[in-house]
DNA sequence: TCAAAAGTGTTCTTGATACACCCATGC
DNA sequence: GCATGGGTGTATCAAGAACACTTTTGA
């Protein structure tokens, strides 16, 4: 391969995840174009002059998948030289959460297709995303006590059931019932909302919010 | 300002520490070319095309000031608009930590001068660089237990005393003696060897290594 | 009255903290 | 023999882990 001297493109790709109360999905765009024409990808393109990289995260994801999401997290940059075959290009890597059933998904530009899949039924990945993905589902595990990133993929209201189901799928581990909630609760990340489910063929749980930041 | 469209430059920036056994200590450059010449800067500069990002951090560690040192770390993207006044800069920043002793500082290139700064005594940066040098003290912090992260700023040969100087600058607090040589030698990242201290004026210390990484 | 999930406290274990004295060496 | 820093153990406290039964609701 031969290197243009001088010239590094810069691109963002984001690693979306969604939770189905189930299960982990990945938010994947089939390619229209090339390289790696017809594959599945993490959303993800070129950074323009007069955007952050975060803003241009949140437009190709977009743009590729009709998923409107300000860009969670940073996750690194990727920069192996021959990572893609137009030439150098490094990525630098976002995490997104959201809920799929918020999203509508639409493709536009150079992605075919957009869709979820399982994530542990994710198809071989174009460029090197494969690696991308495996740092982002890392960072989710390592951040998911330390922060209210992972509440981010349930709704506007919750039972703590929901939660454990969330911190058990991602953790890869079963928790115990009692300790998770004080666990949770004692981070204090969440409020108990007067809400409670209704009709449901057992005892009603109440509902949960994720607490309003400090910082506004 | 007005951004060339679809150009944005890349290039890397190192937030590198040295200890000397009292003072933590930062690496600085001051600029010889404009914009900021005259000030104080983190070693950096531009990404070649045909080099990774930490083969450029390094490259540009060593032009600038003569250090020669792997990048140890990347501590993330720095992107706003406007920091960089030549137009649109992206500048990835890595961490590295050196024994100031082991190095031979000499300034070549856009450097005019090469320096060791107390941490406490840094003047006005450059740029964002103010920004940057934060986010890798928070880093330093964060990674001191969770790695041997903090060790590479001893030499092959030292003393618990000597660590626990170091933790505790890094720290910032004062630790207690018997519980940090229980928790740092609990954590297995030390090995002890047969030399001892010569010539002290006072019982010889017991020297210790960084165990070698079990990935090599 | 049964099935199905919500909800709740206590004991035990483990890791972190607080704390004070004797040891070796050079001068 | 004294000044200087090296080196060690135990009691206490707090956080995390293990563990089983009662409550509510709809069918």
């Amino acid at each position: 391969m031969v290197f243009p001297r001088g010239i590094v493109s810069l691109a963002v790709d984001c690693v979306v995840f969604g939770f189905t109360g189930e299960r982990l999905r990945l938010l994947l765009i089939r390619r229209a174009v090339a390289p790696f024409a017809g594959m599945w990808a993490l959303p993800g393109g070129f950074v323009e002059a007069g955007e952050t990289l975060r803003a241009a995260a949140g437009r190709e994801l977009s743009e590729e998948s009709g998923v409107a999401l300000a860009a969670v997290e940073e996750i690194g940059a990727f920069d192996a030289l021959d990572r893609d075959p137009r030439g150098r290009v490094v990525s630098v890597a976002f995490l997104g959460l959201v809920r799929p059933e918020d999203c509508v998904l639409a493709s536009r530009c150079d992605a075919a297709e957009a869709r979820w899949f399982d994530l542990d039924a994710v198809p071989a990945l174009a460029f090197d995303h494969g690696a991308i993905l495996r740092r982002g589902r890392d960072r989710l595990r390592d951040a998911l006590w330390s922060g209210p990133l992972g509440l981010r993929l349930l709704g506007d209201a919750f039972t703590l059931t929901d939660a454990q189901r969330l911190y058990e799928t991602i953790g890869g581990a079963p928790l115990d019932v009692r300790n998770f909630r004080k666990r949770l609760l004692a981070t204090g990340l969440v409020v108990p909302l007067a809400a409670r489910q209704r009709g449901v063929a057992h005892r009603a749980a109440r509902y949960y919010a994720c607490r309003p930041s400090p910082s506004g």
